[in-house]
RNA sequence: GCCCCCGUAGCUCACCUGGAUAGAGCAUCUGCCUUCUAAGCAGAGGGUAGCAGGUUCGAGUCCUGCCGGGGGUACCA
């Protein structure tokens, strides 16, 4: 590899290829001499060394094959402090998305079904990547793609039929409907003729039926006035609840567009796409009793949000066990010759899992959020009453750290991998947790009451000077970063572990001890130095109370 | 069978897309509250990164094969 002619050029290779040491004391930055070992036929360390030499040595090092450099604390403090302190939670707010608009396809349930932990996934990640994309400047478009179309409705009325009892469904709609579901699929193993049955009622369904129409509007009614409670008490929005029968009466639009491409063909019976070039199955559009799938539905929506909205990109938040359900669908919309078929962005995620199986409504295996939410609840609760007896706000502040706690269990971790649903896990409160992340916060808020005072900007930045001090403003310095990464990789994971190092580099902070092992303290009687300080932990405090905004989690003042 | 994902400490996970001695938390053990919130902090033990090759100055990270787990594979979503 040759070096850049010029030097802004060269000033971009070194940038794009600094590092920080993993061992600190090394320095703060690091600029490894490998890249350019080759171009400059010598050694990586014999570079390192050569170039060191003709640097100011109270800045730079060579060690082996790189060039360490150690930044002055007080001038990282009056360069990060004041940005903070000016942009508040703006911090780390970028303009790449203006005027660009995203749509995200998120939690998306079933109707008729319980709202599970499972569900939460999608739910969580989506609308974190909503205020992520939100934070980069882009107009975000949260959309609620109900399941509430197909097949299994023909089972839910056929259920309903059969067993159900209308004095008993409004009294409990969703556990009676699930009790149905879980009902019907037993009694399906032994009697087969239930599923031709189900086919029968959902084909009627589609052909408006006025019994069927009856009972699947019944369904959906309780079912939405059920979700929307959910969705309450955690906080999240959708701009558009369009379901997967609001575009029932463009499917045959669909159909147009398709057969007029020539891209139609009939395989026993049924209209599909054929993609074996690809090396895919077919994409079925139409059974051969003439109703519709999945994935037709999926490409009439995906038509309709690029007419009705013009998005610049369209994420689908949904399992990886879909995956190959929407490779077959993309790949029809470039088969059509859309401009936009490489913007369609399948964010997909691995299983919640429970004993490790797959929750599965059918089977009945199935942990209810709000169960979940209940419980920690109760826990959060008895810890308050144990460790601040006279919090105000009891209730309000239990359920945000019960969120806090459920919500980090799905985000804590990278969202490929499975999660394995443990009480343990989501009750406890310690470590790397949401409750961590939101009584660091709650700590840094006191300190701020304590204070009583406002956070003055004009400070001695010389008084900021210790290396915990200076962890803490590097990583303050790497938010937007951060910010920005989460967003490429459509990973709220970056956010969540950031964040839970930046509340680990505070707490040490927060107790960090002099010689004799005694406390350093925050608050002194030393104003200037106190101010100083104040003036980090308010940054500290806008950039936790930001970044768990964005994860969705609420930052409670007290706890 | 074919395709996709995963495999890192007893357990749950990181390693910022190839860099320095693989890091955290939970659990276990030891310290630290006359309280700027101990839901915290400091410390100890704990590793053949599934296995075997390959690529190169350098591999947990990229490639190939195998093993183990999960998912998908035409009228479910």
């Amino acid at each position: 590899m040759a070096l850049p002619p010029d030097v802004a050029g060269l000033e971009g290779f070194i940038y794009g290829r600094l590092e920080v040491p993993r061992d600190r004391t090394m320095g703060d930055f690091a600029f490894p001499a490998f890249s350019l070992a080759a171009s400059l036929k010598e050694k990586p360390a014999e570079i390192a060394r050569k170039v060191a030499a003709q640097l100011d040595p109270a800045q730079f090092s060579a060690a082996g094959p790189y060039i360490n450099a150690v930044l002055s604390v007080s001038e990282i403090a009056a360069a990060v402090l004041p940005l903070i302190h000016g942009q508040g939670t703006a911090f780390g707010n970028q303009s790449v998305g203006e005027g660009k608009k995203i749509a995200i396809d998120y939690s998306s349930p079933n109707i008729a079904k319980p709202f599970g932990v499972g569900h939460l996934r999608s739910t969580a990640i989506g609308h974190s990547l909503y205020r992520i994309y939100e934070k980069l400047g882009y107009r975000p478009i949260g959309i609620n793609h109900l399941g509430d179309w197909g097949t299994q409705f023909g089972k839910m009325i056929v259920a309903y039929r059969k067993w159900g009892r209308d004095d008993q469904l409004a009294k409990e709609p969703i556990t009676y409907l699930y009790d149905l579901y879980v009902r019907f699929h037993a009694e399906e193993e032994k009697d087969p003729s239930l599923s031709e049955d189900a086919r029968l009622w959902f084909k009627k369904l589609e052909d408006g039926d006025p019994e069927a129409v009856r009972l699947w509007t019944l369904f959906k009614e309780y079912s939405l006035t059920e979700f929307q409670r959910i969705y309450d008490i955690l906080g999240i929005t959708f701009d558009h609840y369009t379901g997967e029968s609001f575009y029932n009466d463009r499917i045959e639009a669909v159909m147009d567009i398709l057969r007029r491409a020539g891209l139609v063909t009939e395989s026993q019976g049924a209209q599909v796409v054929e993609l074996e070039p690809y090396g895919m199955p077919a994409c079925l559009l139409k059974k051969a009793d003439g109703a519709t799938l999945y994935a037709t539905r999926e490409l009439a929506g995906i038509f309709y949000r690029y007419e009705t909205f013009h998005f610049d990109r369209a994420l689908y938040v949904v399992g990886a066990s879909q995956q190959e359900h929407f490779k077959q669908v993309f790949k029809v919309i470039e088969l059509l010759g859309e401009p936009y078929a490489d913007k369609l962005v399948h964010v997909e995620f691995g299983w919640i899992k429970f004993k490790d199986q797959a929750m599965s409504t059918r089977k009945g295996n199935i942990i209810f959020l709000e169960d979940v939410i209940a419980t920690a609840e109760e826990k959060a609760a008895k810890i308050i009453r144990d460790k601040n007896p006279g919090l105000p706000n009891l209730e309000a502040t239990a359920r945000m750290i019960a969120l806090g706690a459920i919500l980090f269990a799905d985000l804590g971790v990278k969202k490929h991998k499975d999660v394995n649903f443990s009480w343990e896990e989501v009750l406890n409160f310690e470590g790397e947790t949401g409750p961590y992340l939101q009584y660091t916060h709650a700590r840094l808020s006191s300190l701020i009451r304590r204070y009583g005072r406002p956070i003055a900007e004009a400070v001695d930045f010389g008084l900021i000077s210790s290396p915990e001090e200076k962890e803490l403003l590097l990583h303050l310095y790497r938010f937007g970063q951060t910010v920005e990464t989460a967003a490429e990789r459509y990973e709220p994971n970056y956010i969540a572990e950031y964040l839970l190092e930046l509340a680990a580099v505070f707490n040490r902070f927060y107790q960090r001890k002099d010689a004799e092992g005694k406390l350093v303290k925050i608050i002194s009687d030393r104003e200037d130095e106190t101010g100083a300080r104040m003036l980090l932990v308010a940054a500290v405090r806008s950039v936790l109370n930001e970044g768990l905004r964005l994860l969705g989690i609420p930052a409670p003042e007290e706890m």
